[in-house]
DNA sequence: TCAAAACCTGTGAACGTTCCCAGTACACCG
DNA sequence: CGGTGTACTGGGAACGTTCACAGGTTTTGA
């Protein structure tokens, strides 16, 4: 008793009942908006409330209820992370306003190590969260495999290799780069390269499949280039090869926009200009498209739409036991600037 | 009983008291790593928790110990956007890995309206987390007082205005700005402008009051204009206004990099060369800086450290009970590229 | 050799809720 | 007027932990 700490005991569920002249189990009823509570208790505890300054103690109801009104959102720094890819604060954004309507809290954890896997897994376990949403995870990723495991409520944005009967949502990047690269052919375009990377992620792999769907005959592997990462050094060397390799290039898909930025960069120093010489499309629509000289055709992604629909899909299944086992795409659309 | 749900019942800490044969006492106290417990007891209880494969509840844990291993980082959505603020991702990263040493779990929760207002005070308040962390608070809002008024262990990132007493990281701004100004001065500027931004928080207006400072009686009030935001078309448009008012200016600080690089942007369609006709600096450091044509000079934020800092401060806070009144400032240093 | 200290263990009582059941009061209906 | 249903209320029992305490055993020290 001697070093009580300076925080007082918060008021109780029980000291609301004193006041109120009711018993604990009214005072439950009214927080909870039962039925069967008189318009006067209901009143007396509604002023009990603000009187003691109640507010319920969570860790108490979960324990009771076996649920915490919290949904988490796990992202994976490397690779994934705010800075690298535009979308997600976007997406994050969007499940942010989804959730909230439904009053639930979204946490954001965040994995940068093995050690934060683990210590992840163990919140998730804790009982901390009625269910998860995932972005980006790639194949034999642990989070991943322990959300499937334990069967709490779970949703990915982008799909999941590996994984099978989940939900997700995500977008269909062959029929987006099909299209984009389609509209590059429209304009004239008769030497198409691509700057393709990722292609250890579906993204990737799909956006350079649905370019050589595009180009049918036109299509040749010789302007192929290859990048692990979307990132703007892969556009700036991208496009130095494939100047090398074919000099008569006049059209180029950057798999994402930092891509055709670090493109456009290569071409300026060239002497080339742009959509004269070679028209270039990226894909994203973030803050570099606009930002670019001149500004960038480019494929947009919902990415707002991405978070809410990745939201919903969670909420629907927390306390249905039928879980809905596929995903969704959303669509795309191609912004056409000035570059093509 | 008949629609008993598909998720079983978790083992409890009976559960492998029972499978160790001992007591639930001493299960609890292998769990917690505390002494007195027999060697054998302990073997016994550990491999009883991989057999049953246990997880400790921790609603049931927070519930009793009134601590919940977690701490809360609160970005204010409008304004300190993941998309508009490039060092936030940084930061966040930087205090998730020393939350994380310390085996706490970060939660980033987003306040995006009022509404979101209302519902993170009360998850703070109601035991989910053991501290927080704010990040870029404003003057009167609503969580930065609700946070004060409740003596939850809290940080700041950024000098909070109006609140006093509180702990807080930032850097010093007034000093950056004052160095960066003194180093394009040194390089034979005379006619040295800024473009200002934010004068309504205090990293705005400290950035203005160290050019004022480093330019000393070269400083022209004409050749300073103000916009609300650190954006890129804040950029365009002040470095138009100011060729119009000073078409012999030959060094501009944009109070960040996004405002340099629509500055940059400016000065290409005018005909200028850069850092030949002018000098540029901007300030973070992010990835405009290296993106731009030339590369920027600009003020490098310890983005990481701060993060850091702002977790060691709630830890420390954690348990003790004489709250550490004031603020630490970080050191910046200049980065010195090529366009000035 | 014996008291005191150190080590180890089990148990009851919380923590603050919600849920369920029993009980009361009143209204309605045949 | 008795029975049945509906509206409302109170209180016991749990949820899964931790903590304090009591009791037992072993070690230590004079």
């Amino acid at each position: 008793m001697t070093s009580e700490p300076a925080r007082p005991r918060a008021a109780t569920i029980h000291d609301v009942a004193r006041a109120a002249g009711v018993s604990r189990g009214t005072v439950s009823r009214v927080i909870n908006g039962e039925p069967y509570v008189s318009p006067e208790a209901r009143a007396a505890v509604e002023s009990a409330i603000l009187e003691v300054g109640y507010v319920p103690n969570t860790a108490a109801r979960n324990l009771k209820t076996r649920r915490s009104g919290a949904i988490a959102l796990i992202v994976h720094e490397p690779h994934s992370l705010f800075l690298e890819d535009p979308n997600i604060g976007t997406i994050l954004l969007g499940t942010n306003a989804v959730l909230s309507q439904a009053d639930y809290q979204l946490v954001t954890l965040i994995i940068d190590s093995t050690r934060d896997s683990d210590r992840v897994a163990e919140y998730l376990r804790g009982g901390f969260v009625d269910g998860v949403i995932i972005i980006s995870a790639r194949a034999l990723d642990p989070i991943a495999q322990a959300v499937a495991a334990m069967g709490i409520p779970a949703a990915f944005v982008g799909r999941p290799p590996g994984i099978e009967g989940i939900a997700y949502v995500g977008i269909d990047n062959v029929a987006a780069a099909r299209s984009i690269t389609e509209r590059l052919v429209a304009t004239g375009r008769r030497r198409v390269g691509m700057i393709a990377s990722a292609l250890d992620r579906d993204s990737g792999r799909d956006r350079l499949a649905g370019f050589q769907e595009a180009l049918g005959p036109l299509f040749d592997p010789e302007l192929v280039v290859e990048f692990p990462l979307y990132s703007h050094s892969a556009g700036i060397e991208g496009m130095r090869q494939l100047l090398e390799r074919a000099p008569d290039i006049d059209g180029v898909f950057a798999s994402s926009d930092a891509i055709a930025a670090g493109a456009l960069d290569t071409l300026r120093t060239a002497g080339k200009t742009v959509p004269d010489d070679l028209g270039v499309v990226g894909f994203d629509d973030s803050a570099w498209a606009l930002r670019c000289q001149p500004a960038l055709s480019t494929v947009h992604q919902p990415a707002a739409q991405l978070g809410e629909a990745a939201a919903q899909l969670v909420l629907d299944q927390i306390g249905r036991v039928d879980i809905p086992t596929e995903g969704r795409l959303l669509d795309t659309s191609v912004v056409w600037r000035l570059s093509a």
